[in-house]
DNA sequence: ATTGATGCAAATTATTTGCAGGCTG
DNA sequence: CAGCCTGCAAATAATTTGCATCAAT
């Protein structure tokens, strides 16, 4: 998940500390410790999922908190908000990574995140076509992953 | 936005009466008029807005039915449910059209659909390479429109 | 008549927000 | 010590659902 560090975005702290300084944000228990809960154990995890971490440090740190957090660290860019087909929001790390994609098996859940440049190569392309100037996008393949096409040819448990 | 009329699938009215008839779901004067109202105003319509429209005909369709009559919809694939940024679950007509994908204006809310069959094939190609079996996929280009590009260099009235 | 469909309101779920007191800079 | 933060609970917003009633087959 990381090889060289020469110029990668400096670290999140400081990414962070900079936005925050910047907003007159102060920097307080329970923030640190979700930010560092929410970039230690990763994937695409939801304000619920990622406060259930949390209190097992914390037991007090309210869910307003986290939904207050991370919607902070949406803004200043280090992380991104998701919308995969479940009704929650989820947020996967964003700071020093590249932009990527995901691939998603519609029967176990299991995401698998990848990159094309050949693709955004396109997507640039279309986008001019149309006089757009692309400044994000998202891009998701749902199917069925390996594991899954093998075992349930007949998968359907409603 | 339309040439040939060959193979497409036959006619909105039929899938959906066979879906109707595997199920054992009933035609009525309600799911008539939604389904008219949505096929005929097309666009990404939230369910409210297609709730107005439907009101205007029959002012005594409750929302739980354009959502149920929306959810059927969407199950036999004649709509598909799409999550753009804003908090509603729009949906758009799917029979009989080719895939596609949409350039959305951050600015002005434009959206722009497009299709392009070389990302598709690198789509393929990436799931491929990781095992996946790709059934459908959804892909965003976020940005601004030629109009926004040149009238607001300065945009921001949150 | 049967059985699924509808309307309504209450229930859920996800997320936001007002406020009083607490902590950071 | 001023102003941002936090917890808590109430408020929203989007969507779902229980139930008595109604309509389609």
């Amino acid at each position: 998940m990381q090889g060289h560090d020469h110029e990668e975005i400096k670290d999140k702290d400081e990414v962070l500390a900079r936005y925050m300084a910047q907003h007159g944000l102060k920097s307080t228990r329970q923030r640190s410790l979700i930010i560092d809960t929410f970039f230690s154990v990763g994937g695409h995890l939801s304000v619920e999922e990622l406060w259930n971490k949390v209190r097992e440090q914390d037991a007090k740190v309210s869910v307003a908190t986290v939904y207050r957090t991370m919607k902070l660290l949406n803004e200043c860019g280090l992380a991104h908000a998701r919308n995969f087909g479940d009704g929650q929001t989820r947020y996967e790390a964003a700071a020093g990574r590249d932009h990527h994609d995901h691939l998603i098996c519609t029967r176990c859940g299991t995401i698998v995140e990848f990159e094309n440049d050949r693709i955004e190569t396109l997507q640039d392309a279309v986008a001019r076509k149309h006089g757009f100037t692309v400044t994000s996008h998202k891009m998701e393949l749902y199917g069925l992953c390996r594991e899954c096409q093998r075992s349930g040819a007949r998968a359907s448990e409603a």
